[in-house]
DNA sequence: TGTACATCAGTGAACGCGCGTTCACTGATGTAC
DNA sequence: TGTACATCAGTGAACGCGCGTTCACTGATGTAC
């Protein structure tokens, strides 16, 4: 048998290329297909079909981000340096693989509802709990950190979307000193 | 003849609720007639298509409240103030008019692209000029005045999707306050 | 006021099209002996 | 090393389905006289 794994890697590539662009719902079997330059019925050898790859595309790399908010958060840092790290992530995400950093920003819609709770997979939460980690250890005021989260996630994200409709130009990641300004003068740090 | 334009508005609103909550790609023309409680054939009396429909009902809205935004600010107030009460137009509609503002939120990444750069049809740019003015009339600092658009529009957003997805509860204008404090942190005022 | 007509909002069956998916088939490659 | 076989990635024609849209028709209502 020929090796497989080249093909379902291409298949996810140019699908995530393809949602990102022109949308899930826009984007035909057969496009993915021919993009990858394939027949049709090879993308059902890697995967059950094109619901399942759009929603396993989202909550992996969804997860996958979620985990590495979470890791630059964890390294007992202060609370600024995280803020700046986890910016950081984000803006080096969009920089280095736009049409994924784009295809979760469109397909957050479709899939959010069925995004786990757990922080570990969840980026919002993972965020969360780097601004109540910062309350309990008395580094910023206590406040609602729900909402925190909301605000700074709004911060970063809203920059990236307008980068990809042409508002702003440039790569993100030079304006990451204004974003985490940005984000750390959402709370009243103490002492 | 019948008088249809109380089925044109019915259209218009069933239309608007669909969109908002099933997407327009997962909303029928089947599915609206339905709701309204119309032939298929019905909305083509009023309307070009299923297309048109969605696009105008995106575009006027977006005018409206790029308007709406524009006059708050136009009422030679101060910067802080025009801030407030720009906020809380979008608290206010969100509130209101969930189906709408969600429409507008998802409907963004289809639409945005065909929206007219004037700050009278156009929400981003409208937030744009509040900046740009108040750096005119140095009551901020200079800086990106689209990044700061950006930013802005962000930290308002982003709490609205998250009240939309249940991450947050309650009404928006109740949180107006911590929001316009959020933005005016952005800035630096001078003098 | 009563009648004939024109207008057009609304009907609902029917249309073709593109979609996601299926399936019998091909043939390249790994394995057994 | 050579041969027979099993496996399965990839093919591509075909499928049924739901979609947006069309169109001949109905009938309620406004207008002219």
């Amino acid at each position: 048998m020929r090796d497989g794994s080249k093909t379902r890697a291409r298949i996810e590539t140019e699908a995530l290329r393809l949602f990102a662009t022109k949308g899930v719902d826009g984007t035909s079997v057969r496009d993915i297909a021919q993009a990858v330059g394939v027949a049709e019925g090879a993308l059902y050898r890697h995967f059950p079909g094109k619901d399942t790859l759009s929603r396993s595309l989202f909550l992996d790399n969804y997860a996958a981000l979620a985990r590495e908010v979470l890791q630059a958060s964890h390294l007992n840092r202060p609370f600024s340096a995280a803020v700046r790290a986890v910016v950081e992530i984000f803006c080096r995400l969009f920089d280095d693989n736009r049409p994924l950093f784009s295809f979760l920003l469109i397909a957050q819609h479709a899939h959010l509802q069925e995004v786990p709770e757990a922080a570990e997979e969840n980026v919002v939460e993972a965020i969360r709990v780097i601004f109540a980690g910062a309350m309990e250890r008395r580094e910023i005021a206590t406040q609602d950190a729900d909402l925190l989260a909301a605000m700074a996630l709004g911060i970063v994200a809203q920059p990236a979307i307008f980068t990809v409709y042409g508002r702003l130009t440039g790569c993100l990641f030079d304006r990451a000193p204004v974003l985490t300004a940005a984000v750390l003068a959402l709370t009243r740090p103490l002492q």
